[in-house]
Order: C-alpha cells, then structure tokens, then sequence
DNA sequence: TCCTAAGCGAGACGGTACGTCTTGTCTTCCA
DNA sequence: TGGAAGACAAGACGTACCGTCTCGCTTAGGA
C-alpha cells in the first residue's frame, strides 16, 4: 500500500515547519497554527496526520534518532579505552553540534519536559544494557551499585554535560566534550579535579 | 509597613493549594481556577498576588528552600570524607524524601521545565563554588576540567540519582543514596561497576 | 447520446436516499456525507450530479409532482360544485395521504423554507390561473380583491390545513379534507362557524 | 437580583445586531460571529447569554411581540362588524409596516422555519380561542370544521397574506389589507371572487 | 471484440464556522 | 472602600462539514 505521496509531502512540511520554529520561539510557545501556517497547510489538515504538537515531535525525533542510530558504534558505548582517548566516540556531541540551535532550546526553559525524560529514559536503557554487558563480560565482578541506577546518573551526567556545552558556546570540540565527558563518567570528580581519594572498601548494602 | 494579615493568609491558601494540586493532577495540567477554586478565593484576585502560575510555584519553592538551606551544612556539600560513609550528609534526599509526591511529580512528564533548568543552574551554581573551594584548599592542584562543566555533570547526576530513586519506590533510604551518589560522584563508574581502569595522565586542552 | 446507465442508478439512489433520510432525521439536518453514505456513494460523486442539497431535493420533487400533476383535473381546481360535495377533486390530500411521513417533516420545524415558498408561489400562480378563469367566465363580475391577493391566501389555507392534518394525525379522510377546505374556502369562516354575516356591498378601493 | 447593567447591554446589542443582519443577508446566512462582530462583542461572550442563533431570535421576537400584544384589542380579534369596515383593527398590519424589512425577509426563502410554524402555531391557538369564543357566544349555533382547523386555515391566510402584500410592495394601506382579509375569512372566496354560490347544507360528518 | 473515455471510490486537502476553554482585565455590587 | 463575583475580550483549541482535487480502477458503449 504506497502512501500517498501528498501525505508524506505534507507530514514533512509539518515536521520541517515545527523545527524550523523551536528555534524560533521554543517549544512551549508553538502553537498548531503556527505551524501550519509556515508548512502552507490548512489547520484541520494537521489533525489529520497527528494528534498534538507532542506527537509531531516525538515522530520528527524518531525520524532523527534513527538517522543518529546508524553512525553509532553498535557496542561498546560505555566501556572506552582510556587509554586512547582519542579514539573515544564522540558521534552524540557531533550530533548535537550538527543541531546545536535545535538542542540549546530544547534544554532550555523554552523546551519541552516530555522531550526530556522521554530522552532520559530512551539514553538510560540503553546505558544499562551497556552497563550490564561490561561487568558480566568480566567474572568475579560485581557491581557496587545498582546498574539501572548507575545509568540514570550518567545520563543525567550526559544531558547535562551537553547543555553546559551549548550554554557555553560550544568553545570546545565534541572531541574534547566526549573525551572530558568518558573520564569524568569512569573515574570520577576525583580524577576530574585532580584530588586524589584513597579508594574506600564500601559497597551499597543490599535493598531487597 | 505590616503586610495586612489577610494578604498574607490569601497567598498560604493559594501556595497550598498548588502545592496540593501538583500532587493531584501535574503541574502543566493546573489551571489558575483550579488553584483559586481549591483555595476558596476567586479568580482575579490570584492576579493581585502572582502574575501567573509559574511566579506562585517559584515563590513556593523560595519558602520551601530557605527552610532546607537551614539544614544543610553550609559548606564542605562537595568534599565528603570516605573512609566515613556515615558521615555523608543526606540532608537532600531526607528533603526529598518529605515532599517525595512533590518530586515525584515535578520530575516526571507533568512536572515543569521551568523548574528543572531554574534548580538545575542553582544547585550548579553551589557545587561550583564548592568545587573551587575545595581545588582551592590544596595548592598545586589543577583541575582537568571547568568547574563549572563539572557542577553541571554533578548536579544532572544529582537530579537523575533523584528521579531514580523516586520512580524505583523509594527502596533505598536517604542515607544510602548519599552515599551512592557520593562515591560515584568522586570515583567515578569504574569504581562503581568495580571494573578497574588504570589512571591515564590526560587533562583536557585549554579552550581559549 | 444516451446516459449512462450507472449515472442514472446513482443519481436515483441519491434521491431514494435523501427521501428515506428526511423522514428519518429532517431536511435540515441532513448532510451531504449523509446522503451518500447510505446511497453507498462516494461523497465527492454527489457534486458530480448536484451543486447542493437543495438542488437534490428540487430536483426530487420534479419528479414526484410530474407524477402528481397526472393525477389532477385538467382545469377547474378552484370552482367546485357545492351541490355536490362528493366529486370534490380530493387528489392533493391523496397525494399528501401517500407521503405522509415525508409532508409531516417537511411542513415541520425540520423541513426546508425554500420548500415551502416554492411549493406556495407555485401553487399560488396556478389558482390564480384558475380564478382568473373563473372571474372571466361570467361577463360583468368584478372581483372584490386582487386575483394574486386571493391566491396567496387559499394557498396559505390549503398547506395549512395540510399540516393541520398532518399534526392532528390524519383523523379524517382526504376527501373530508378536500370538502371541508373547499367550503370553507368558498364560503368562508362565516360559514364555517354557521355564524351569519349580513352581505355587505364593500369593494376594495383601487391601489393604482 | 438586579441583573448586572452590562449583561443587559450586550444582549441588546446581540439582538439589535442579529435584526439588522437579517434585514441585510437574511437569516439562514447569517453567522455567530457576523452577530458578534457587528455587536462589537467576543464570539465567546455570545455564548455566554444564548445557545445559538435561534434563541438569540426568539429572545428578540419574544420582546417584540410583548410590545406587540399591548397594542391589539383585548378581545374581538376574530369577530368584526363587517357593516363598520372602517372599525377592522388593522394593528397587526401596522406592525408588520413597522418592520416591513424583516417581515420580508423572515417570510422569504432567506427566513427560518422554525420561526414560521412558530409563529403559525402561536397564532392559531389565539385564533382558536377567538373562534371558541365567537360560537359559544351564541347558543344553537354548531361550529361545522373543528375550531382548530379552522384556526390554522385563517392563519395560513393571514400569513400568506402579509407575505404577498410585503412582494407586491406594500401598495395597499394596512387598513384595506386588514379589510380585504377580514372579509375574505368571513365570507370566503366566493364573496371575493363575486362569484354567487349556493349555501349548501353541508356539515363535516363527525371523525370520533 | 477491443479500447477508450466516462463514471466512480478513495481519500487528502483548503477553507470556514463551530462551540469550548483558559487567561487576564475590568466592572459591579456588597459587606 | 476593598475584595468577591462575574462579565468580558482575546485567542487558541479540536471538530465538523463543505466543496475541490487527484489518483487509479472499472466498466459501458462506440469503433
């Protein structure tokens, strides 16, 4: 069943019109109208295709995530050789900067909170997987934390990594942002400031 | 010039109300009625008191903080000692913990942008000057990264170590939360999922 | 040329339709999607055959009065001879008696205005025909009112009686009907309430 | 409870605005917010006070015809001495004059329905009560239609009447009018017509 | 008998009006 | 005389229906 090439045609003006105007006048100020008024589309018309600007954006999202999806390693996110930095991924940052007027709204006031934990929750899962894969390839590991927990926090660590990054202006390369961003996540604010902590023998005591 | 008492009475009715209200139904999905109507007051005289309904949240808060910011040490948040996890102050997730439907609710789908960015740059702004404190203290100690690039990592840490513990039910207790966050905080992931990563010896170009 | 066979089957299930519909749920109330829902065709098909609702109806009715107008007396619809009160023509209550249902909405608060001034000028012009020929049968009469003035009113008569009828639940015959309106329209409302008027010698002054 | 003087107001506006909109495009055109924008008044704000255009109309006629109702003789609406054709009351006709522009309209196809059978039925139950009275005035005087339909007979008349004075361009003075109708209910058609019929002795064989 | 133009189904779309909702202001009235 | 009550303007919402258009399929009737 070959959709009808209108549809598609009019479901992109919508999506390219509502980016278009994020970074205009950020999300919350988005009304349908204005985007069917730059799309050059009647405003029934959008009701035809989604159901609110929430879903507009969450489908123009799945649309860039999938494109994003493709230029990521397929494993091996989180566990980077230290080593090497420089061979640290740093295709997110390299995305952000590709959209960096689109993010610098979005993570700001002006942005959207389903976006947000939406986004968090999506990065999350896919840490933990991460997570869970790195400590089971090696026996005799056992993590101190829980991993769902453990992602959470780098997450967060991520989303807000990024923000400052824009807030910044982008003074540094994703390069550097991917690499400070790895060692902070692996060794801790110690390493990152330089303060040395003698490792403690504490492990969480179990909840259950 | 003592504010008349009936103002004052007029704005705890209306900051309950919301307080109430954000609990019951999420704060995006609260209308200005709804909160007059619950306080028993009519509508334009919210207008006498707030401009809108984010200005009553924000003033909610500022009452609400100033009453944590009594309890919390007030300095030495950032460097904690770990050779006594007891010691680790928990006063933020006990904060939590007594408006847990409050956060529950505020970091979720319902809850606010405003309010995430607006806590967000706050507590960054009180981790920075802790972090600079503290590299301060010792001499020849150079940071690897901006402090403020690590505030922002910590506090989105912070937030998110929030948010899972509220959304896994609350099974762990304030006390060891602060120090899960805490030890992750200043050793990192490696030291939390146990995988052990030798220190490598790179500090991050300067930008400028 | 001869049509096509399946414009015609359309064209004759949209009428059946929107018969069957006024019954149902009333002329105004009707929608176009309506009618081509149950005739089983197309929306946009409709336009192909009518600009509009109203078209249909009128169109709908053609039909149904050519038929009607088979029925009736050539000539002499006004002057009945009161001696004979049997061969009273009653074919119009027959025709009425015959779509009940569709007279009871369409003379309702739910039929259509441009039906009833149509159906009222087009019967108006043709008892004027008739009076006219009946005033210029007898040499040396001189009606008292304008012909077109006499029209009008029995026609108000006559449709109001129909929906009299209709209202009352077509208690009596259509040839009682017929009798009745015919008398009273002769004879008037002196007659018909058997109060007796003196014949005054008024002649309405001329206008010209 | 005095009714607030701005409640007021806005309603006479609404109503002036929807007379003079009838008067201008004819009723069925007309829109709420045509109404609302000649009113000066938010389209919302209409809702406020009606819950759609036809009540806004019967609102107003209801005001109109209260005014109306002052005018008109007590009694005797039915019943004129014909030997005194000067004495006809003619108040029904003056008013139409008196809103000439809107009769002509709401008694076109750009009237309303409702508004005719409204006003249809509301009239013949005066007439009928009129009529009841008229025979019961007299004793051993037997009605020969029943009362009702004869009401609804002279009110078709009286309708169509007006309607064909207002086409014809009002060329008659309300008083003839009053007169050429007076007479033609009272005596009938063939009073009007000058034609001589024969009284019959006919009576309506009862349908109970 | 084929073939070609017409009729038609399906459905996207622009457009217009609807009736509702919420906000913030302003007026009226009452305690 | 200040606050409650509530009328109101403004403007966006989501829906309904209209009339038009485009795209294929199917099929009737002329070649």
């Amino acid at each position: 069943m070959p959709e009808d090439r209108r549809k598609i045609r009019t479901r992109q003006l919508l999506r390219d019109s509502l980016m278009a105007l994020i970074v205009e006048k950020g999300y919350e100020n988005i009304q349908v109208q204005d985007i069917t008024q730059r799309a050059d589309v009647a405003r029934p018309t959008f009701y035809l295709h989604y159901k609110d600007k929430d879903e507009l954006l969450f489908s123009s999202l799945r649309e860039m995530y999938e494109e994003l999806a493709q230029l990521q390693r397929p494993a091996d996110m989180f566990i980077a050789d230290l080593q090497n930095p420089d061979e640290i991924d740093s295709s997110d940052f390299k995305h952000v900067a590709d959209h960096a007027d689109f993010y610098k709204i979005m993570l700001s006031d002006k942005g959207s909170i389903a976006f947000i934990w939406q986004v968090t929750d999506y990065l999350a899962e896919l840490f933990e997987k991460d997570i869970i894969g790195a400590v089971s390839a090696e026996s005799d590991i056992q993590p101190r934390v829980p991993p769902d927990f453990l992602a959470h926090c780098l997450v967060g660590m991520q989303i807000n990594a990024i923000r400052w990054w824009l807030k910044d202006g982008m003074r540094h390369s994703p390069k550097q942002m991917a690499q400070m961003l790895e060692f902070l996540c692996l060794l801790g604010a110690g390493w990152a400031t330089g303060v040395d902590f003698p490792q403690p023998n504490w492990t969480m005591p179990s909840v259950d």
